[in-house]
DNA sequence: TCAATATATCTTGACGTCGAGATAAAATGG
DNA sequence: CCATTTTATCTCGACGTCAAGATATATTGA
């Protein structure tokens, strides 16, 4: 009996009509979504960051050498918007963690590189970062994982899928 | 190949000995949890809530006559702070859609309760609710649903377990 | 009894996010 | 060639959240 059920069996004493599966799945998606991220906020604070500049620094590092993309790229990869975009990057670059210099190709457009600071923290704290992910995903052993997996990426396809 | 998949191909080529299978799920999970959100705001705003003020008026009508508690206990339902709960309290009041009284228990304490307008509201609203989350979990068969409601169940009980 | 501690709620300041709009430059098409 | 549309980025204001701290009241235990 987890909190997810306990709302669940309250709404079945006040509208036992509702059809009520997948408010299961998806409160006990939320919840863990909130436990995940906290545990995740370990490691990133532990590095002076967040998950928002973490991901942006992430983003770059994975690209691979030079570690350079434009604030169109790193939106398309982060799904945020241009406005957060713009506030992720002023904050990295006053940490001294990445820079912006104009583009060479487009006059409308910036490149955003790792700093040699930047490069050392990501490199750092990524390697932390998936242990810590596996740490957070013990509870379910590899084939549930893989399980678990396989149903997420069915269901994240009806989102994703080439056709929209 | 959906999005997570592109992000793990990087991550194979800069770091090919990184155990990926955990980021995998969880970033199916973030992905996933975004494009929910976004699904689930669609009746939200339709009624002009979003997340956080349908999940107070939801706490309060599935409490039950009198649809009465105290912001410690709707804290206890939503998992924010107490400044978080201050504010989603200030704006449903200033909507009309709870009203707060002192509690004559305890002159600490508070009692929340809905407004006729705002239990008019949550009575539409959740109904349209339910229906959107079925609809939104139907890329899912009824079997798939269950699986996956089961790992979920299982991981989260790590978190929320009785001793923690 | 009453001082120390715990509890309930609110306040404040910082931050991350979004949406709408501004600005500038590139691409398009007649 | 030039007007129109699209693209790239940034600005601004509003909002939701949190952490830390303030205030008032209740509970505990010596």
């Amino acid at each position: 009996m987890d909190h997810v059920d306990k709302i669940l069996a309250q709404w079945r004493v006040e509208h036992p009509e509702f059809k009520l599966r997948a408010m299961g799945v998806l409160g006990r998606m939320s919840r863990l979504t909130t436990h995940l991220t906290q545990g995740l906020d370990q490691v990133f604070s532990a590095y002076g960051l967040n998950a928002a500049s973490f991901d942006v620094l992430a983003t770059l590092r994975r690209s691979g050498a030079p570690y350079a993309l434009t604030p169109s790229q790193l939106m398309d990869w982060t799904m945020v918007t241009s406005g957060t975009m713009t506030n992720r990057l002023d904050r990295l670059q006053a940490q001294g963690l990445i820079d912006r210099k104009k583009s060479d190709q487009d006059a409308r457009s910036v490149v955003v590189q790792l700093t040699p600071q930047g490069l050392d923290l990501i490199n750092d704290s990524v390697t932390k970062h998936v242990a810590n992910q596996n740490r957070l995903a013990a509870a379910l052993n590899p084939e549930e994982q893989e399980q678990l997996d396989r149903l997420l990426a069915k269901w994240l396809a009806a989102f994703e899928a080439p056709e929209g």
